[in-house]
Order: structure tokens, then sequence, then C-alpha cells
RNA sequence: GCUCCCAUCGUCUAGUCAGGUCAGGACGCCAGGUUUUCAUCCUGGUAACAGGGGUUCAAAUCCCCUUGGGAGUACCA
């Protein structure tokens, strides 16, 4: 039985629809990547859907591979959409270029009903203006006073406009902004936000070179891709009067809107930048990327070693938390688990050493079976090394636990491989005594005798020979470890002799002596 | 400067809307325990309601001011 409040309920949520329309201007940053996260998840959360929508108005600041950057990246993220410049649908073309001759009839709509009117002020000239305000510490604005005093159609005879267009003089078309009218907007986020229009510019509409600016392509696009909630980031939130102003101009409804709260530097002030990962040595990109222009690469979690669901997960609760005290989240989880109420008002700093936390809880679950294989592959590509299954898969049994990347099992596991090069000078100090020689050889002899040279044999003959000739289990596992291992680290010894083998075992017991002699 | 937003441990945050538990958890850090070393692990600890005024029997929570921080202020998105 579906009652009638579900079924209506279900009717709703089929027509969530929300978009995420980055500028193809370069690789996505990781607040980027949260805003479209938490896009998804809404989306998702009420069978909804969710539109990637390219916004490339400014054809100046194109960047080839921006595009294919942004796909990839989510691709990677598992961040799917239903609609968008790969996927199709019924309200494309989803790049906004491809829609440049749709916004001129609504240009001339708001033309018409005197919303908006044309302004012939070149960019030099306003640029002059802004430069002089700037100097007496005031700014500059396009607004209900000083559009009086501008070179616009507000200030002139029809004639003479119609006459400019066609001597073909370049203009702009802006917005009139209402006079002596207060905006009341409402997001999910923050609440009730009111503004003062006469605070308000005359923003540009419509460009000298024939496209349309964000604010008129993106309330144009939304009303015509039934978008019914607007969720991004809080940078917007100084625009949103005018967007509001712009559907009460065309008469449409209103989507509902969500500011999201930026990501913060992790350290000092301000919006997190590009800078900052290069500075604190931590990527600000989900992938990497490579300028075509400079040639400067900048680095990508994936190419980090972050595996994409810690990455997503703690990108989640960079300003989102459940309520709950659970901080692993797979996917669906967040589905499921996601509402914009639990979005906070305020900045997050953003923290590589969580980042890396949450990278290592996932990197723990994996099986040792799982991880090997992508420690195997790992070695080949960047070692050019190669080892057995199973002796990948003893070593990162033993090993994981102190990693948290596969990259970074190499230096924990380099003993597995390598003999010692070079004895930690520490150790051999406090260790190596004068005896130790002649005590590390009997030891040798006494393992030479091991048939099936497992870590419980070795163990077992080890204590025995410890035992029988009265000596203390510190000084011989250490100094033996000094041999083995050439520093103080790594796991219990038993094991690593089982792995590396009798052979090798002994070589490297002999070959200490000889080397710690001299 | 102007407009708007925001304010709990070093960081992410719970608690704020419907005032009333020693302000809870996680990361980090520190200490102890376990261990043949290191790491893990376990236990414990450190540490916050920005300040001031109000309202109230009672304020992290509601109101105001101050301070601090952020964003925007383009023919960029």
């Amino acid at each position: 039985m579906v009652s009638l409040q579900s079924k209506i309920q279900e009717f709703m949520s089929e027509n969530i629809r929300v978009r995420f329309a980055p500028s193809p201007t370069g690789p996505l940053h990781i607040g980027g990547v949260r805003t479209a996260l938490y896009n998804y998840l809404f989306a998702k959360k009420a069978g909804g859907k969710m539109i990637l929508r390219i916004e490339d108005t400014d054809q100046t600041r194109f960047v080839p591979g921006a595009e294919q950057y942004i796909m990839e990246a989510f691709k990677w993220c598992g961040i799917q959409f239903d609609e968008g410049i790969n996927e199709g649908g019924k309200y494309g073309p989803y790049r906004q270029s491809e829609r440049k001759n749709m916004y001129a009839d609504y240009v001339e709509q708001l033309l018409k009903s005197g919303n908006a009117y044309y302004a012939f002020d070149t960019a030099e000239e306003l640029d002059t203006y802004r430069k002089a305000a700037d100097t007496d510490k005031q700014t500059f604005i396009y607004n209900t006073e000083s559009r009086k005093k501008l070179h616009n159609s507000l200030n002139m005879s029809e004639a003479d406009v119609k006459k400019l267009i066609a001597d073909g003089t370049p203009y702009v078309v802006r917005f009139l902004i209402p006079e002596n009218t207060s905006v009341e907007m409402k997001d999910l986020i923050r609440g009730e936000i009111s503004v003062k229009s006469e605070t308000l510019d005359d923003k540009v509409l419509y460009k000298s070179d024939g496209m349309p600016t964000y604010h008129l392509a993106n309330i144009v696009d939304d009303h015509l891709m039934k978008i019914t909630h607007v969720i991004r980031g809080e940078e917007w939130l100084p625009s949103l009067p005018l967007h509001v102003l712009l559907y009460q101009a065309f008469g449409w409804n209103m989507p509902q809107f969500a500011h999201l709260p930026l990501l913060l530097k992790p350290d000092g002030n301000g919006k997190l930048s590009k800078r900052d990962g290069d500075r604190l040595g931590f990527p600000v990109f989900p992938l990497q990327w490579k300028d075509p222009k400079s040639g400067e690469t900048s680095s990508g979690y994936r190419e980090n070693g972050y595996y994409p669901a810690a990455f997503v997960n703690m990108l989640a609760l960079l300003g989102w938390n459940p309520g709950s005290e659970q901080e692993i989240f797979s996917m669906d989880e967040l589905i499921e688990a996601f509402s914009l109420e639990r979005v906070g008002k305020s900045g997050s700093k953003f923290d590589p050493e969580k980042a890396k936390w949450f990278n290592h809880q996932y990197l723990i679950k994996k099986t040792d079976q799982e991880i090997a294989e992508e420690w195997i592959a790992w070695l080949k590509s960047e070692k050019q090394l190669e080892i057995t299954a199973d002796k990948a898969l003893k070593i990162v049994g033993l090993i994981k636990e102190r990693v948290q990347f596969v990259h970074e099992l190499w230096n924990e596991a380099i003993f597995f491989i390598e003999a010692p090069e070079s004895y930690d000078e520490k150790v051999v100090k406090k260790r190596w005594k004068a005896e130790s020689p002649n005590q590390m050889e009997s030891l040798a002899q006494q393992l030479e005798t091991i048939t099936d040279f497992t870590a419980s044999a070795v163990d077992e003959k080890v204590k025995s020979w410890i035992t029988d000739n009265e000596l203390s289990m510190g000084a011989v596992m250490n100094a033996l470890r000094l041999l083995l291992v050439g520093a103080p680290k790594g796991p219990h010894l038993g094991d690593i002799m089982e792995v590396i083998g009798k052979t090798e075992s002994l070589s490297r017991i002999r070959e200490g002596i000889h080397a710690l002699q001299s």
C-alpha cells in the first residue's frame, strides 16, 4: 500500500533538479568539488536529477583541457550526472556557448519591459571612473545616481540610441536596478536576507561581444532547465539580490537558494587557494593538472595516493555533519544522511592532517589482498620492481597499519626487499657491543639448523638460545635487528626473517658482522 | 571605504531554531601501558563558548553594541 502522501512526495522529489555549473577556466578546486558533491547528495537523496552545465560565456578565459579535467575528476570521485555535456538530456545544449543565440530574446524582453537599458560607456571610461573613485577612497558603482550622468539609453532619445547602434557602436545591456526598494531573499542555509536596492549596481547582462554575462545566462538557463535548487558557494551571495530581481523582472518562479560556506586556508585567513597547497604541501585539486600555458604542474589527490572514497568522505564532512558521531561514510551512506539543514554557516579551514587520517581509515579497511595488488602495481611502475604476490601479501599484512598511503609502504618495507646498506649509528653505539659479533655468529649457526624457516620456528630457536646462554632479550634482539634491518624499526623479527628467507637472513647477519668490524 | 555573510578546543565540529547535564566527539599534540625496535593498538590528559551590555530564577543558546574573520564590489565566473 502506498499512501497518497508518499506518492505526492515521490512526485515532488522526482522533480528536484540541481546543477553544478563550472567555468572551464582551469582545474576544479576542491571547494568546487565539495559544492558539486553537496548538490549531488541533495539530488540523490531526493531522488532528483543532477545536471552539469558548462558556463563558458567568457571566451577569453577558455582553457583547453579544462572541460575534460572536470569530467574526469567527477568520474574519479564517483559523482554521476543525469544530464550534461556528455550525458545529454532534453534541456540541452548544456554548454552556454552553444546556447548563445537563446539569450538575445531574453535581453530583448528585459529591454522592452524597461528592466534593462543600453550603455555605451567603454571599458576604458569605466576604468577611469573606478580609479578616480579609488583615489578618493570611494567605490564607483553604476547605480541609481551615477547612471544619470553616464553614457546610456536612459539619458538619450530613442532615435539617438538607434543611430548609435546602427553605426556599430559597441554597447552592453545593463539591468536597471529599481529605486528605493528592499530586496527580500531567503537562503536555505542562512535564512532571510534583505538588501536595499540603492546599494546594488546595474550589472551588465549582455556584453559587447554578443555573449551574456554569468548573471543573465545563469538565470535564463536555470529557468529553462527547470532547476529547483541552486546550491553554490558563498562567493555568490552578494549577487543573489540581482538574481532575485532578475527572476522578478522576467516574472518567473525562483528556485530555492543555498549558499555554502567557503573552504579556508589551513593557517591564517582567507579562501583556500592553489598557492596554499604549494606552500603547505597538499593538493588543492582532485586530479593533477598541467597548465597548458605555463607548463606548471599542480598536484592532485588521485596522484598523491588518495582513495576517491576517502577524498569524498573527507570533503563531505568539511562544512556538513551528520549530527551523530559517525565519521566514515560511503557515498550511499552520505546520500542517506545528507541534509542542507546540517550544513554549517561558517567557513571551514582545510586540515591536511585529517585528510590523511581519512585515507588511512580507508586503507586499513581494505583486505591485504587488495592492498598487495595496488602495491605490486606501484612497485612495477615506480621502482621497476617485481615481487611475488605471496611476498607482497605477507609484507602488506605486516606493515599496512603504519602507512596512510600505498606508496608509503615502500619506506616501511624496503628491508624486506633489500639488505641494509648502512647501519644506524645511534643503534650501533647503543646495541653493538664487543661480544656482539661472536654472539650473532653463534645465533646464526643456530638458525642454520632450522629446516622449516617460519616465524614461529625462528622465534623458538632464538628464545631458547637466549635462555641457554643467559642473555637478555633486549640486547640480543636489538643487535639482531640492527643486522637485519639496519635501523630501529620494522615489525617482529621472526616475521621479517620468514619473509626474506633463511639464506638472506643468514647472509645479512654475517655481512653485518663483517661490516661493523671495520 | 561600501554591501552582505559569519563567530564553541590549534583544526573539523555536536549542543543554538523550541534557554536549565562537570560544554560531547574526531584530528593533532602530550603522558602512561603493551612490545625485541619503530609504528600500530589501548588508557588517560591537554584545550573552546571573542568581549561587553541587556532579557530571564537561569544564556554557548534570545536581543543589542563592539571586536575579529570572510566574501563581493569586472563587458570573470
